[in-house]
DNA sequence: AGGAGTTTGTGAACGCGAGAACAAAACGAG
DNA sequence: CTCGTTTTGTTCTCGCGTTCACAAACTCCT
């Protein structure tokens, strides 16, 4: 998009990288956790699930952290990946449309000890505006501007219904959101520039249905 | 795995196609209740949010469902799709761990709508087990195996704090369960012919933040 | 019946990601 | 200091997935 400067860290990290470093970090805080200062490639590639040689690539493209002929060094290695992902700066984030699985998130603790801070909760159906979820009360939809701005908030959340998310979508982009979380069972779509990622729970059950339907064929 | 019969449906479809084959079959879904009965693959791909070149090869790999010049027969279409992957029939799940994500997840409508039938909410703790989630009364976790057992359940769903992660697959493998759907953020090991998928919340987060910090640096 | 206009299904080219294999570098023993 | 051992970082190859482009096939109009 935007013409890269030529002498900062103008390394592109391939989106299956990007997409695999989350979970080297949980790896790795598990790690550490239990007491390992030091891990080999084949020591950290077992406890993330994947191939030892493309866990070496991927680190490869943030740098060289590692030390040939004896490995990692535990808390070196996931404070440069927390910076690289980002997650050691402060995200605040607003969740749109609190009903069961807007509870779920509010309540997730893997958010805020990863640098997410939920800041608002929103909700257009005003029932629910009385409540108070996760130490942080439901405000009504129509507040998501004011929030947005004041707040400089760049990430939301959509767990509203299908027929809703667009909507919410738009708002949401209109207001300064450039990257969108969606839950809803639907496609949204936005401008370029701004970034969407799809999880759909039903969707997963049906791919291991079309599997567990093969294996029963096969027998 | 198993050496393929030479007559039947033998078609082994690319795993890239079987993740978007559930993504078709809501869009077919979403324009058949708009009164559509016939769409080109331009509409439907666009309904997906995919390439029409990329949802064209994606159904050749079912067979010719389409007429040239004409298009696709939408209830035709969705009927070929969702018999291919499976959700015809029905697929009784069963879900351990009801906190917050259990309780969306026991809620979902867009399980039942697609065949799968949550038979069971299984949970550790005894204070849960007074519990009446979604017409369904929580149960103890030593109750896996009899009912896995009773009603074929060969697909699990695993909400658990991560720590519980790898006792629950144990246990399900072991009863006979061959696909798990992990929410729990933890890497689980299973044996062959177990299928596991994971759903994690926060990296997904993760991925969208260090996209977000890169348009920062850009700017 | 024939031709113009559409739209599918697929062959071919291209680019990205996975994995194997190896060279470079660090450490330790003697 | 030198050699053997260990482990990283990287190069190379292969296969999969995406996209383009076009021939085949169907409809409609005259």
């Amino acid at each position: 998009m935007t013409a890269r400067s030529s002498s900062e860290t103008a390394r592109d990290i391939p989106e299956a990288t990007v997409a695999r470093l989350p979970v080297y970090l949980r790896a790795l805080t598990t790690l550490a956790e239990g007491g390992t200062r030091t891990c080999s490639s084949e020591d950290l590639a077992a406890a993330a699930g994947v191939n030892s040689a493309k866990l070496r690539k991927d680190l490869s493209y943030l740098g060289s952290y590692g030390t040939r002929g004896v490995g990692y060094d535990v808390d070196y290695l996931r404070y440069q990946i927390a910076r690289e992902i980002g997650v050691t700066q402060d995200w605040p984030v607003v969740i749109v449309g609190i009903g069961n699985l807007g509870h779920a998130l509010a309540n997730y603790s893997g958010f805020r000890s990863r640098g997410f801070r939920v800041v608002a909760l929103l909700d257009a159906d005003p029932a629910r505006h009385d409540e108070v979820v996760a130490g942080v009360d439901v405000r009504p939809f129509d507040d998501l501007e004011q929030i947005v701005g004041d707040q400089s908030v760049a990430i939301g959340v959509i767990a509203t219904p299908a027929i809703a998310a667009q909507d919410v979508a738009d708002r949401m982009v209109a207001c300064g959101i450039t990257s969108i979380l969606n839950f809803a069972p639907a496609v949204i779509a936005v401008p370029d520039g701004v970034d969407v990622r799809k999880v759909d729970l039903s969707i997963e059950l049906q791919i291991l249905a079309y599997h567990e339907q093969r294996k029963a064929q096969s027998a």
